[in-house]
DNA sequence: TCAGACCCTCACAG
DNA sequence: ACTGTGAGGGTCT
């Protein structure tokens, strides 16, 4: 082992502090992407692989705690995506008033980039659900299957996201008592195919976009969108561009007013309109799409 | 291309 | 409080 490896070692510590420019982790944690963040008081608090994380924003900053001591933390750096330039990003969107818009309504909103396997077994989840009952889901999950993990003294216990080896060997009926209804069989033969490895999660981030999503497709489950899902927040793809309800009504309305659109043509535009960084646009576009209906909502509503 | 089924839970009426 | 109904970040046939 290198000096400065040793060194690290030493160092060990259960607080850092990341400085950040334009970050915001309330919307990035709350949006959709990702289902086991709990906002408590001022803070957040979450699983990220093998270990209990508490993260604050403050000024400029993030703070972040874990239960237990760290050598370093090059694992948050990634799955925050810290050294992601945002106004690079913004510099692949096109001259495009609506998106424009979106971006203004919320700059600070990141992608992460998770793991491959639980971020596919969520979304397996995710299907006609809305994200409070998908993170319902997960939960009873994470509690039946996943093993127990450290956390502060007096805290309520959390569970690490159970691996696919340990679900392939679950029954049906131990699924469904997760309230996940129909989709437990695709999650069960999705979980046996993964850990006997006629999917190679990892190796889909070096094939071409479409090849990992053919592959993708193949699961029990899997479609058009959730392929895409697993593809742009897994950081593989940054041009894959997952439709769901929310994205398919606000590229009618804002830009296609006048003709019905089928899902293929959408899924055309959406790839090519928004450049390479289309997932990135997605994301901006599903947040303010949900801003708006939240708004419309509040007005409408009887005082 | 287009319904309809698939499980289950919550929100909202009545 | 209780039952009825609709819809919810899809997929598959």
């Amino acid at each position: 082992m290198s000096l400065a490896h040793l060194s690290s070692d030493l160092a060990e510590t259960r607080h850092s502090i990341f400085p950040v420019a334009h970050y915001d982790l309330d919307s990035t944690l709350a949006s959709g992407q990702a289902f086991r963040w709990r906002r408590v008081q001022d803070a957040w608090e979450g699983v990220i692989g093998p270990r209990w994380v508490r993260l604050r924003s403050d000024a400029g900053v993030i703070r972040a705690e874990t239960a237990e001591p760290v050598s370093h933390w090059d694992w948050l750096r990634s799955y925050l995506q810290l050294e992601v330039d945002l106004d690079a990003v913004f510099a692949t969107f096109p001259q495009d008033a609506f998106l424009q818009q979106a971006v203004q309504a919320c700059q600070g909103l990141r992608l992460l980039k998770q793991d491959p396997w639980e971020c596919l077994a969520s979304f397996i989840l995710s299907s006609t659900k809305q994200i409070c009952q998908i993170e319902q889901i997960i939960d009873a999950l994470c509690v039946r299957f996943g093993s127990p993990l450290a956390v502060p003294a007096g805290h309520s216990p959390a569970w690490r996201f159970p691996d696919a080896h340990r679900l392939a060997r679950a029954s049906e009926a131990e699924m469904r008592a997760c309230k996940m209804g129909f989709r437990a069989p695709n999650l069960l033969v999705t979980a046996r195919m993964v850990d006997q490895q006629t999917i190679d999660l990892e190796a889909l981030a070096g094939s071409t976009y479409e090849e990992a999503q053919r592959q993708l497709m193949m699961l029990p489950g899997v479609g058009d969108k959730i392929a895409n899902c697993v593809l742009l927040f897994c950081g593989f793809y940054p041009e894959a561009f997952p439709i769901d309800v929310w994205i398919k009504r606000v590229l009618q309305d804002q830009y296609f007013p006048k003709q019905h659109c089928t899902a293929n043509q959408l899924q055309q535009f959406g790839r090519t309109h928004f450049g390479p960084r289309a997932g990135y646009a997605q994301q901006y576009l599903f947040h303010y799409a949900r801003v708006i209906q939240a708004e419309g909502a509040r007005q409408s509503a009887p005082r």
